[in-house]
RNA sequence: GGCCCGGUGGUCAAGAGGUUAAGACACCGCCCUUUCACGGCGGUAACACGAGUUCAAUUCUCGUCCGGGUCACCA
C-alpha cells in the first residue's frame, strides 16, 4: 500500500463506491448522431437575471435544434449564499418563457430523469469518491492552510504574476503521511486540493463554439477540489457532473472563460473527455457614455419580473432574445412571421463574441409588432390575466363588460393593416381610458387652428344628427354634408390650395368631434369609437362639450 | 499589474483582400390619410488610432488606445 493509498483511506474512509461504479450507473446516453445536451445550472442565490434567462435560452435551443437534452442541475455548493425558494422562483419564470427542461430539477421541485440527483448537495458521495480516486493517484492533496495563511501568501505575491497557491506557495502539497494523519488526528480543519501538474510556460488551446480559438497558459494553481466540509467547489463539480450526466456542449456566462485551462486540466485528471464550451457574453446596459453589465441593483430591467410586471408578452421578450442571440433571426422572423419559435435553426456561430446592449426600444418595437399580430381575445386574455395581477382598476372595468372590452380591443386590429400602438399591456388601460366613463377624462383643449366658436357650431350641428348605429360610410357622408352648412370643405386639398375660403375641412370636424369624444386629438377609428361608445355616453360627452365652448 | 476576450452609424448588426460598406431599431422628411397609427418612399449617420505586408487593407500582422472579464474554501 502506498502513502497515497493510504492517505486516501484516512481521508475517506466511508468512500466504497468507485468512480467506475459510477460510470456503469450512468452510462452514455443513446442519443441520435448530433445530439446535443445542454444544462441550466442555477445556483439559489436570489431572482431570475435576464443574463440566465437569456443563457438558458442559449442552451435550451441548442438542445432542442439537435433533438438533444436539455436539462436543469441546481449548483447549491454554497451553503452561505442559499435563498430558500429561489430555484422556485427561477424555473418558474423560465418557464413562461418556454424553456422548461426534459430532465432534472422540474419547475414543481421534482427530480426526472436518470442521471440524477440534480442537486449537487444531494451528490456528495459522488464527489468523494472521485476525490479519493485522485488522492490515490497523487493528484490531490489536503491543504491545511488558515484563511490567514493564505492572505499571507496573497500578500507575499505582489510582484508575482501568477497569484495563488501554487509552486513554492503551496505550503501543503508535499507533507508527508504522517504529517498529514498527525494533524487530522488533532481535528485540525482542511480542504483538498487538486496537485497541479500544469506548466507555466506550456499553452492550452481551446477552440470555443462562440469565441473560436482560445489560447492561455497552463493551469498551474493547486485549486480547492473540496472545501473544509467536504463539499464540492464549482470546478469539481462541474466537471464531475457535465461528465457524469453526460453533457456535451456547457454553455455559460464568459466570466468563465478564465477558468477553462483548469477545467480541461480537471477533466483529463479524473480521464474524462472534455466538453465543448460556449462562452456567451453578458447583455450590457448603456451607463452614460460607457458599457457595463446590466446589474441586478441598478436595473430594474435585469430582473425578469420587470417584463411581467410591464406586461410584455413573453413572446415578446423571447423574440427579443431571439435577435440578440442570433443576428439572422429578424430576417428569419420576416420570412417566417407566424412560424413557431422552434422552428429557428439556431447557431452558435452567429452569436456575437461582444455583449450587446439591452434596447428597451426595440424590445417595443418587437413587442407592438408581436401584439399587432395577436386576436381581440388573445389579448383580451393576456391583458386580463396581467390586470388580475397588476391592475385591479382595470380587471373590474373588464369585468364589467368582458365584450366591451373585447370590442374595445378589436378596434382597428381585424384588419390587413392593423395598428401597432400596444407594446405592453400596462399601457392598455391609458390607450383606452376615454372607452370607459370610469376612466375617461374630458379635455376640451383645441389645436390653435380651431376656434372654440366653430367647435361649438359643429357639435351643435352633429349631435342632431350622429346616430351611433350608422355604418361607417353613412357616418362619414353625414360629417362631410356638415361641412358645407359650417362653411367648411369635406375636400381636404381645396382647403389647403385656398385656406381661406374655408374656416376648416372635414379633419377639422373630425378633431372637434374627437375631442369632444375621447378628450384626445389622437385616437384610432374614430367611427368604431362612436358606435362602442353608444348613444347615451356620446350625447353626454358632446353635450359636455357644447356647454364649454359656449361659455364666454 | 499578469492573462484572456472584444472594438463596423446613436443601438443591434451583415460583410469580404478590390463593395456605391447590407439590413433592423431609433431619428428626420415626403406620400397615403378625417387625427393618430399602419403602410410606402427617401434621408442623416460607421469600419478606434498608428505602423507593416500588398498593386490594393475596414478585412491579414504588430503596436497603441478604449471597453469588458478574470486572478476565493462564490458560482
Amino acid at each position: 500500500m502506498t502513502d497515497f493509498d493510504k492517505l486516501a483511506e484516512l481521508l475517506f474512509p466511508e468512500i466504497d463506491k468507485t468512480p467506475e461504479y459510477y460510470e456503469n450507473l450512468y452510462p452514455q446516453r443513446n442519443l441520435s448522431e448530433g445530439a446535443r445536451v445542454t444544462r441550466l445550472a442555477p445556483s439559489p442565490t436570489g431572482f431570475l437575471h435576464l443574463g440566465n434567462l437569456f443563457t438558458a435560452m442559449v442552451s435550451y435551443r441548442t438542445a432542442k435544434c439537435s433533438n438533444g437534452i436539455f436539462y436543469v442541475r441546481v449548483e447549491d455548493t454554497d451553503q452561505k449564499r442559499r435563498v430558500e425558494g429561489a430555484v422556485e422562483v427561477m424555473l418558474e419564470g423560465l418557464k413562461t418563457y418556454g424553456v422548461i427542461p426534459d430532465e432534472g430539477v422540474m419547475p414543481d421541485g421534482s427530480q426526472k430523469g436518470s442521471y440524477g440527483p440534480y442537486i449537487q448537495s444531494q451528490r456528495k458521495e459522488i464527489y468523494q469518491a472521485y476525490a479519493k480516486q485522485l488522492v490515490k493517484e497523487g493528484l490531490a492533496y489536503p491543504c491545511f492552510c488558515s484563511a490567514e495563511e493564505i492572505e499571507a501568501i496573497r500578500e507575499s505575491q505582489e510582484n508575482e504574476d501568477i497569484k495563488g497557491y501554487w509552486g513554492k506557495y503551496a505550503k501543503c502539497r508535499s507533507l508527508s503521511y504522517d504529517e498529514i494523519k498527525s494533524k487530522i488526528d488533532s481535528g485540525a480543519p482542511y480542504t483538498l486540493r487538486l496537485r497541479s501538474n500544469g506548466d507555466i510556460n506550456k499553452k492550452i488551446v481551446f477552440d470555443d463554439m462562440i469565441k473560436g480559438k482560445i489560447e492561455m497558459s497552463e493551469n498551474v494553481i493547486d485549486v480547492v477540489l473540496l472545501k473544509a466540509d467536504g463539499i464540492p467547489t464549482y470546478h469539481f463539480a462541474h466537471v464531475i457532473d457535465d461528465h457524469l450526466m453526460r453533457t456535451t456542449h456547457v454553455t455559460r456566462g464568459d466570466e468563465w472563460i478564465a477558468s477553462v485551462p483548469l477545467h480541461i486540466q480537471l477533466f483529463k485528471a479524473l480521464g474524462f473527455k472534455p466538453v465543448k464550451y460556449a462562452h456567451i457574453a453578458p447583455i450590457m446596459k448603456e451607463d452614460n457614455g460607457g458599457k457595463r453589465k446590466l446589474s441586478k441593483r441598478k436595473d430594474p430591467e435585469a430582473a425578469v419580473t420587470f417584463y411581467k410586471q410591464e406586461g410584455y408578452p413573453s413572446q415578446s421578450v423571447n423574440e427579443y432574445m431571439m435577435t440578440v442571440m442570433n443576428s439572422n433571426f429578424e430576417d428569419w422572423r420576416r420570412a417566417n412571421k407566424t412560424a413557431p419559435l422552434s422552428d429557428f435553426p439556431f447557431n452558435f456561430k452567429k452569436m456575437s463574441a461582444s455583449g450587446a446592449l439591452f434596447d428597451l426600444a426595440k424590445l417595443n418595437d418587437i413587442s407592438k409588432n408581436v401584439i399587432s399580430l395577436m386576436s381581440a381575445n388573445e389579448v383580451f386574455d393576456s391583458v386580463y390575466a396581467w390586470a388580475e395581477e397588476f391592475s385591479p382598476s382595470l380587471k373590474a372595468l373588464f369585468d364589467n363588460d368582458k365584450q366591451y372590452a373585447i370590442s374595445i380591443l378589436n378596434i382597428d386590429r381585424d384588419v390587413p393593416k392593423p395598428r401597432k400602438d400596444i407594446a405592453k399591456w400596462s399601457e392598455v388601460s391609458d390607450y383606452f381610458s376615454y372607452m370607459f366613463d370610469e376612466t375617461f377624462e374630458p379635455c376640451f383643449d383645441l389645436p390653435d387652428v380651431i376656434s372654440k366658436e366653430l367647435a361649438s357650431d359643429t357639435l351643435e350641428e352633429y349631435i342632431k344628427i350622429v346616430d351611433t348605429t350608422d355604418d361607417k360610410e353613412l357616418w362619414f357622408s353625414k360629417i362631410k354634408d356638415m361641412c358645407q352648412k359650417l362653411g367648411c370643405t369635406p375636400n381636404v386639398k381645396d382647403y389647403k390650395k385656398n385656406p381661406e375660403l374655408y374656416r376648416g375641412h372635414v379633419g377639422t370636424l373630425s378633431t372637434i368631434i374627437r375631442i369632444a369624444l375621447t378628450g384626445r386629438t389622437n385616437t384610432p377609428d374614430l367611427h368604431c369609437i362612436t358606435s362602442l361608445l353608444g348613444e347615451k355616453a356620446v350625447n353626454e360627452r358632446l353635450k359636455n362639450a357644447i356647454e364649454f365652448y359656449k361659455k364666454p
